[in-house]
RNA sequence: CGGGAUGUAGCGCAGUUUGGUAGCGCGCCUGCUUUGGGAGCAGGAUGUCGGGGGUUCGAAUCCCUCCAUCCCGACCA
């Protein structure tokens, strides 16, 4: 390809409503442009790294013995309804009607449709398993959509679900797509990692989802130190700490503490570490009723932790003052779990405490010194609440936690009979009889997968694509081609010789100078540059530079396409 | 939806406090000179100042209202 027939688009300023580096390169190298809030149009250069995605997740899904379909975005509310969630789905699914008044949706992922068709057109267990898999354009109305096609209410999405009679069924294709996955992202030339995930709204119970690792990822993921666990901070468990509680060397007393709320203030007023203060959360509960979390001072309260537990809401919704004055006689900042008349949970860790701080339940007084069984019964329930932080012991048992932040590009599912059994998708088994067919769901961002490809590999030039992601292999750069007819003879003959060998070449044959021409190379992130002048027709070499390479390489002529080859294996 | 901010040429911005005929840089077009790291000179085109309403002799500027965009929270591939 040429650059005169294939204008690259590039632009110099950063633009004003781009945050992050992909974002950003992605309008200056000029991938995508913007329609509306969420809504972005890919250029040919961006739609070139787009397709390759693809191919690569199509490849591997063919690999896996999935069948390609395409099912309509435009989706009947009936189906929804089926299952539910056009009521649980809220103002993030896309809802329309068409001309005579009927519902519709534009659908955010596939489930109710492909469940559907499979309740049509699998009657037998003979025809299982079978893994369907589509790549489709997907619609979320994101409360907030950001940082691009990162997070756009339009995306591009790799789905597939499989179809099983029994769970070892389930297990192996769930086995087999989490390989086929890995395979995609090392194909694509991404460092990632697979975690242990919570499932979410889409629902089932074993979930991994697939982060490309990257400082600026809105996800963390904690890690052991010595083995392969790998989860969600959501999902990551605190275990329960080793050793025993320490001895109680005072008394309790309570103690004045004017206007100090947050345990920082109190830790500070009273010279305590975080550590040795205790959390006092006041949640919603069942109905009207409330509930006590408490925490170690320095632990955060895992939300998602939290509203799995028996008597607290679901969504989980914090008390309001109000209700804090009514449970405890006291504002928020003074509450504590002695004397609570409310149903009390412990963090694992809170358990372990002594001769601790606690809200006194009286508004500007704590008691310190507090300890267990002494002062006050050990709660009944001790659960698992917290966030994990780093140096806590891996859920495994070998290594510590330490945490890396990543973008999910990838979520795999066992869902079960979710969808199946509120749907009646079922096949007759060796028996003769019904059964609910059992489903797993697998999902990959495809346009998220290149934005994040960018967020893990750039630097202040612009883009350093991996290999197979390039939207070229090689960029052709004449020095002053319009200034010497016997280099644009050889660099013409160059080109050709470059595509005979089937070399993907960009050649940049506009008249401009080698700055800029250098600079866009780089901008757009071509891996590997060929630079061709005068003087090295002379010569009789041509010049290489990597993307990321201080210096360049002479090359003679002759070696240049071999020398190509050997780079792009 | 709650909190914060912004909206002026294709892009990045100044001008708004204190009302008085629309500016700068980049990009774009033409010509000449340059040409190994986003060139220089000369000339040129481009604006319903986000929309509507109001105050005023006069509004980008003041007031009201609507809209859009971005950042922080809940959601997710």
């Amino acid at each position: 390809m040429r650059t005169t027939q294939f204008p690259l688009n590039t632009v110099k300023e950063t633009p004003a409503d781009a945050e992050i580096a992909s974002h950003q390169l992605m309008i200056r190298a000029g991938f995508i442009r913007k329609l509306a809030s969420g809504l972005y149009s890919w250029l040919p250069l961006g739609l070139r790294v787009l397709r390759k995605v693809e191919k690569i997740t199509r490849d591997e899904m063919e690999k896996a013995g999935a069948l390609e379909v395409l099912m309509p975005a435009l989706q009947p509310a009936e189906l929804w309804q089926e299952t539910g969630r056009w009521e649980q789905y809220g103002p993030e699914l896309a809802r329309l009607k068409d001309r005579h008044d009927r519902d519709f949706c534009l659908g955010p992922t596939h489930e109710e449709i492909i469940t559907d068709l499979a309740r049509n057109e699998l009657k037998s267990y003979k025809q299982l398993p079978v893994t369907y898999y589509q790549v489709q354009t997907k619609f979320r109305d994101e409360i907030r959509p950001r940082f691009g096609v990162m997070r756009s209410r339009e995306f591009i999405m790799k789905d597939a679900y499989s179809f099983h009679l029994d769970q070892d069924s389930l297990q192996e294709t769930y086995e087999v797509m989490y390989q086929a996955y890995s395979n995609i992202f090392n194909e694509l030339g991404l460092k990632f990692r697979a975690v242990i995930a919570d499932s979410g709204s889409i629902g089932g119970a074993i979930s991994h989802e697939f982060h490309v690792l990257a400082d600026s990822g809105e996800d963390a993921i904690a890690f052991s130190t010595e083995s392969d666990y790998a989860a969600n901070v959501e999902k990551a468990e605190a275990v329960m700490p080793s050793g025993s509680r320490a001895f109680a060397t005072a008394d309790m007393k309570l103690i004045d503490t004017p206007n100090q709320h947050s345990i920082e203030e109190v830790s500070q007023f009273l010279a305590v570490p975080a550590t040795q203060c205790l959390k006092t959360l006041i949640v919603k509960g069942e109905g009207d009723s409330l509930v006590a979390l408490l925490l170690r001072g320095d632990h955060e309260l895992n939300k998602i932790k939290a509203e799995k537990m028996e008597g607290v809401a679901s969504p989980l919704e914090f008390a309001t003052e109000d209700d804090i004055q009514r449970a405890c006689n006291c504002k928020p900042g003074s509450i504590g779990p002695i004397g609570l008349s409310i149903p009390v949970i412990a963090d694992r860790s809170v358990v372990m405490m002594s001769g601790f701080v606690c809200g006194a339940n009286q508004d500007g007084k704590h008691f310190q010194g507090v300890n267990w069984e002494r002062d006050l019964p050990v709660p009944d329930l001790v659960a698992d609440l917290r966030t994990v932080v780093e140096g806590d012991p891996s859920p495994d048992g070998q290594g510590e936690i330490t945490l890396a932040r990543g973008i999910e590009v990838g979520h795999i599912f066992q869902l079960g009979t979710k969808y199946s059994a509120s749907m009646k998708a079922g096949v007759i088994n060796e028996g003769g009889k019904s059964q609910i067919m059992l489903m797993g769901c697998y999902g990959i961002g495809i346009s998220r997968v290149v934005a994040a490809a960018i967020e893990q590999n750039h630097d202040d030039k612009g883009i350093i694509w991996p290999a197979n992601l390039a939207p070229f292999q090689v960029a052709l750069c004449p020095m002053n081609m319009h200034k010497s007819e016997r280099l644009k003879v050889a660099t013409e003959k160059l080109y050709q010789d470059l595509q005979s060998a089937g070399i993907d070449v960009l050649f940049d044959d506009r008249k401009v100078r080698a700055g800029f021409m250098f600079s866009d190379m780089e901008l757009i992130g071509i891996p590997h540059c060929i630079i061709v002048g005068d003087r090295g027709l002379d010569s009789g070499t041509v010049e290489y530079k990597g993307r990321t390479a201080q210096g360049n390489e002479e090359i003679p002529f002759a070696e240049l396409i071999d020398f190509l080859k050997a780079k792009l294996l």
